[in-house]
DNA sequence: ACATATTTGTGAAGATTTTCACAAACCTCT
DNA sequence: AGAGGTTTGTGAAAATCTTCACAAATATGT
């Protein structure tokens, strides 16, 4: 296995796992690349060509079991298991991220929070307290944390970034509006919201004469 | 000018006029490719391809003229302009946006806020009244709504996004983590913090035997 | 058992995006 | 004014990604 598979994989196999999760809860037995493709935005010929980097996962004449072709995107994504995740930054996009329930009930488990402002440290979210900004470190530690999720102010990114890769962390999901400089063995995937609205700005000049 | 451009191009744009911003405040009169690559985290003969589609800004041997460059990027972003828009649903992720300073700093700002929760309508946020969700269509008119953000629960999103489309907006930020359809005309975005997180997942998989 | 209809898996072709590499343009110093 | 050092703008090459198109495999119906 394992030529190098690009991201946009891997993208659209979270897509399609979401779908064909939807598909076992209707009680779908068996989907074809052709309605999935259907669903999912893309093409037949895309996912077929996906699913084929890492296996042969269908039957030809029939398409594709719903609930063996979910479990097998969920091992490639690693899936399988839980992971433990700290949030740093406890403010509102902090907040709004802590409860969306999309994370949490699919094995993503915020296990620590930690912020700088000494008014909201030593309150309690749910089953998590929130700790104060130099116990960053232990509490990766103590926790077992596998990915950090960064939703501080963009001043503060890259130093809060340096701290949770030094403590171990090699995957982070990043809410600030900055470009930041990580080692080459750590992950890093941005969700930056002042590029999309951007982007939407630039098609809408494209053609609205408006 | 315009051929196709593509969206990673845009994006990238985006990108080098934040950093292009900062060295104006710092009162830096110009940049080499170079130097903005490596603030980038790109390859300055990527900045100067993607600026070169649309013309000629710099000067040999000198590089960029921060101001002047910070202006013609703004005017290819389309962001020459305020736009005005619709924030749809204020639950968690609705209200962090709706107090998200990077957005109503760059221009885009949110003059209504729809929700379905009779709770929560009426209430006021700073200037805005949160308005019941069958006056959707009255609130895009009313308010000259150029953009929408959907904060709504996945199950809502196909539906609200065709009454917002049918009501005349042509930009989409999307945080619904399911696949929407949208006119050819129209722009959609997707903010989808489950595939980010996915793709973590799968990334942290591939090396880590843990 | 055979013919017909589906649908996969995949090389090859096509399209798109990124990187390379260098001539042309400009600045600075003497 | 000329030499030397920078840096842009851009065709061409390389790399990557998507679509095409079809043989092989399976199911179904007679």
């Amino acid at each position: 296995m394992s030529h190098k598979i690009s991201d946009s994989t891997i993208r659209r196999l979270s897509v399609y796992l979401r779908l064909l999760e939807d598909l076992e809860v209707e009680g779908t037995a068996t989907v074809s690349s052709e309605t999935l493709a259907r669903q999912a935005g893309a093409t037949a010929a895309q996912i077929r060509k996906d699913l084929s980097l890492f296996g042969s996962f269908g039957k030809r004449g029939m398409g594709y079991s719903v609930a063996e072709l979910a479990t097998r995107v969920r091992g490639i994504l690693g899936l399988a298991r839980q992971w433990r995740v700290a949030l740093v930054g406890a403010g509102r996009i902090g907040s709004a991220l802590f409860a969306y329930p999309n994370l949490s009930s699919r094995g993503f488990h915020i296990v620590t929070v930690v912020d700088s402002d000494p008014e909201k440290v030593g309150r309690r979210w749910g089953e998590v307290w929130i700790r104060p900004d130099d116990e960053l470190e232990r509490a990766i530690q103590e926790e077992q944390v596998d990915m950090a999720i960064l939703a501080v102010p963009g001043h503060a990114a890259q130093a809060v970034m340096d701290r949770v890769v030094a403590a171990g962390v090699r995957g982070i999901l990043n809410f600030a509006p900055v470009p930041l400089r990580v080692p080459e063995d750590v992950w890093l995937k941005d969700v930056n919201l002042v590029i999309e609205m951007e982007a939407l700005s630039y098609a809408l000049s494209q053609e609205a004469p408006d």
